[in-house]
DNA sequence: GACCAGGCACATC
DNA sequence: GATGTGCATGGT
């Protein structure tokens, strides 16, 4: 990726993901065979390895739940819980995945078609209005089923950039979104990759010391001056 | 057996 | 507005 952002102080944006791209190669995110399933898979990872997601996943599809959301909206809360038991917090994402699907039904006519054609903008809003859809959801939501332009905050991001001295921990979720959204180029294929490197990263470094010795970021000053 | 994992909503102060 | 808590399985 070319730099775009030469006196922005957060330039080295661009440095890290060439360095994470170079070491790791594309990450093939977000895997799903379908628009849906990307949707369900984002609600179900939520705090969640996503081991426990894939088996979830697996009874869904055997059960025939993810072939469309109104075939999903038509289960009862009891057995699609049932059914993703393995991701955990089963009851609770049962009904965050029917708080998609009921929306979509009453709104869309069930069609995520029609979901696909609303402006960005009012797609966050009105996605981050359901219950249980929070920011990070949300916007992975946007990015990897939609294909928008919007760059995804989770713990990784968090945990990363502020072991490498980047942003402190806490800013608000909009806050760090903003750094790399301002000081990147507004591109979905880069903000896909950009994220999944950074938890290809950060499940192997940055857990316990700001940099180990395999880290593919050592050397790099993130605070340009 | 403790800890962690691709969060979020809600209660309480 | 900030902080604490419940939700739960499966891997290490």
């Amino acid at each position: 990726m070319r730099n775009t952002s030469n006196r922005s102080p957060y330039r080295a944006l661009t440095k890290v993901y060439n360095k994470l791209y170079s070491f790791y190669g594309p990450q093939g995110w977000w895997p799903g065979d379908s628009r849906f399933e990307v949707i369900v898979g984002a609600i179900l990872t939520q705090n969640t390895a996503w081991s426990n997601v894939e088996k979830a996943v697996r009874n869904l599809k055997a059960k025939g739940a993810l072939a469309s959301p109104v075939k999903m909206n038509a289960l009862r809360r009891g057995e699609l819980a049932r059914l993703i038991r393995p991701s955990g917090y089963y009851n609770v994402k049962a009904a965050r995945l029917h708080n998609f699907t009921s929306f979509l039904a009453e709104r869309y006519s069930g069609r995520l078609g029609a979901l696909a054609k609303v402006p960005t903008r009012r797609l966050r809003d009105e996605l981050l209005a359901i219950n249980g859809i929070g920011p990070e959801t949300c916007d992975s939501i946007l990015l990897y089923a939609f294909g928008r332009p919007v760059f995804v905050v989770d713990a990784y991001t968090r945990r990363v950039f502020s072991r490498h001295g980047l942003f402190i921990h806490d800013l608000p979720y909009e806050s760090v979104q903003a750094l790399f959204t301002e000081n990147l180029p507004s591109d979905e294929k880069v903000f896909g990759e950009y994220h999944a490197l950074i938890v290809r990263l950060a499940k192997g470094c940055c857990k316990t010391k700001p940099q180990c010795e395999k880290c593919p970021l050592s050397g790099i000053k993130l605070l340009a001056k």
